[in-house]
RNA sequence: GAGCCGCUAGCUCAGCUGGUAGAGCACCUGACUUUUAAUCAGGUGGUCGUGGGUUCGACCCCCGCGCGGCUCACCA
């Protein structure tokens, strides 16, 4: 067993074992009263060296030692407390003898140690801490990974995420913006009379969405349930039930495909206005939208990738059907019938077309093979045919179209938002539908009767806008993939 | 699910047409009281993802398996 463990994990369990014969507890739990690092820095910051020599400013703090340079009678080293850092500086005579034998001889690089001590300026002219007094916290046995290139390996950075978050800045960045991003859009919610609300996430029927769902089982009630794939159904609900703004930011889990924008568990934004339109909600989500990447990336110019995101609103609008002519080139003549979107389809190798496609369909496919992966900046596109949106309500004038927009960043989706159906009996019509399809695929359904049932009740004339927060994320801090801004992104175990 | 690629020291990576495993960092020993990837000298550390095969000989070639990545498919 010994074997195993590499060299410096046998040289730190020596350490450890001494530090105890010596009556010192290396996983000390005793309550330290620590300043941050982040409030150290903010108040002394600016502060100069002569500062320093005319005012003795003594603080205490602890945190991980992530880098030491020894100079035998001296050693420089980094302590980081969250996002934070300052150097230390420990001096054979300023500290006791035995202090700083225990720094030499049995602290390391990736220790949690308190230090008290003063601040100075190093000779660059770095705020600095010269201890006076130290001790161990918690000693970390196994190795930092390596302090210039850090840890690039993929997978290890997924599975031990928490090795990725102390050896690279760029990933606690990444989820630090995310948190921030969440808190934004909480606030911004919060502020426009939003109540926020949870709801089942283990549903008997899952709805709201067509993906599959996972399966899990209630032992007492013997009861078979589904892992949400949406929250739709039950913020309507609610709707109804007078809450005439929700919001849930929550995770759905979808039993399908892992790719570089697919997580089976991920994060979504619903919402719901009362007394609005989908159109209230496009003006809604550009705002919140390009606040959002102000606050966070502090300008409207996002770089990702190789292309640049302009969110200064207001976001290009266009119908689903002018884009095809507008962005992907088509002349109206040619795609006017189900028969030339097929054939066009086809010709480019599309899969799951059948000639039996609706109008509507081929052209929701034509737009996703031509038209989707060329909107760089937001664009809101709106008229989709009825066929693709099952809870969203007919357009008044075109009863071909549904009043929905879907917003396209990059190439990609992030936003699906309508006005909601709220007839019971078109809605009925429309999950009898849905209903056979998906037990055609051999989906799990149900009939959502109580759904209907609450529709009955009334459900004000509404909106709803899901969008992906995983996404959105991704975009803020240049992410390629999707794992990338989650901070446990599901592998398979390791055998 | 398919194709391609990767897996070598704790970390980052070399390793040629097959000849028996290397560097830097980390770690240990020594020197060094203002460094910034500190520096200098010496040293420890490997079942080369895993199981088979070919061969006098395999990190290298062949087959299976595992995990991961990318692309496609599935899927919003």
């Amino acid at each position: 067993m010994e074997q195993d463990i590499n060299i410096v994990e046998k040289g730190r369990t020596i350490k450890l074992k001494k530090l105890k014969e010596k009556g010192i507890n290396p996983f000390d739990n005793n309550f330290i009263k620590k300043e941050n690092i982040k409030d150290i820095i903010e108040k002394y910051s600016s502060k100069d060296r002569e500062f320093f020599e005319n005012n003795i400013i003594t603080v205490k703090t602890a945190g991980r030692i992530v880098i030491i340079r020894n100079f035998g009678k001296a050693s420089f080293f980094r302590l980081r407390d969250g996002f934070e850092e300052i150097q230390c500086y420990i001096q054979k005579g300023v500290v006791k003898d035995s202090d700083f034998e225990l720094f030499t001889e049995f602290i390391d690089a990736g220790d949690i140690c308190w230090i008290e001590g003063h601040l100075f300026r190093t000779k660059t002219n770095e705020l600095t801490i010269k201890v006076e007094r130290t001790g161990v916290l918690t000693k970390s046995i196994l190795p930092l990974p390596e302090k210039w290139h850090g840890l690039k390996d993929i997978e290890v950075r997924f599975r031990k995420r928490y090795v990725d978050l102390i050896a690279n800045s760029e990933a606690r960045e990444i989820f630090k913006k995310r948190a921030q991003t969440i808190n934004f859009i909480r606030s911004f919610l919060n502020a426009g009379e939003f109540l926020e609300v949870e709801t089942p996430i283990m549903q008997a029927n899952p709805g709201g969405a067509t993906a599959r769902p996972f399966k899990t089982h209630h032992n007492a009630l013997n009861l078979n349930l589904y892992m949400r794939i949406a929250p739709e159904l039950f913020l309507k609900r609610l709707v109804v039930g007078g809450f005439d703004r929700v919001y849930e930011i929550g995770r759905n889990f979808r039993n399908e495909g892992i790719s570089v924008k697919h997580n089976p568990e991920f994060t979504m934004l619903e919402f719901y206005m009362a007394y609005a339109t989908y159109e209230d909600l496009m003006n809604f989500v550009e705002k919140m939208l390009s606040e959002l990447a102000m606050h966070i990336c502090g300008t409207f110019q996002i770089n990702y990738a190789s292309d640049k995101l302009d969110f200064t609103p207001p976001f290009k609008r266009i119908k689903l059907k002018d884009s095809l002519y507008e962005v992907a080139r088509f002349k109206p003549e040619d795609i006017d019938s189900s028969l030339k979107l097929y054939d066009i389809l086809s010709a480019r190798n599309v899969s799951n077309i059948s000639k039996n496609d609706s109008y509507g369909e081929l052209l929701t496919l034509l737009f996703d093979e031509m038209v989707e992966p060329k909107l760089i900046n937001p664009t809101f596109v709106t008229d989709y045919p009825v066929e693709s949106s099952p809870l969203a309500r007919r357009n008044d004038k075109n009863p071909e179209v549904v009043d929905r927009f879907e917003l396209f960043i990059a190439g990609r989706e992030i936003g699906n938002a309508f006005s909601e159906l709220n007839d019971p009996f078109d809605q009925e019509e429309r999950f009898k539908a849905q209903v056979e399809t998906k037990i055609k695929e051999g989906l799990p359904v149900e009939m959502d009767d109580d759904y209907i049932e609450a529709l009955k009740q009334g459900l004000p004339p509404t909106a709803g806008c899901g969008i992906g927060i995983d996404r959105i994320v991704m975009l803020l801090t240049n992410s390629y993939s999707i794992r990338d801004v989650i901070l446990f992104p599901l592998l398979k175990p390791v055998k």
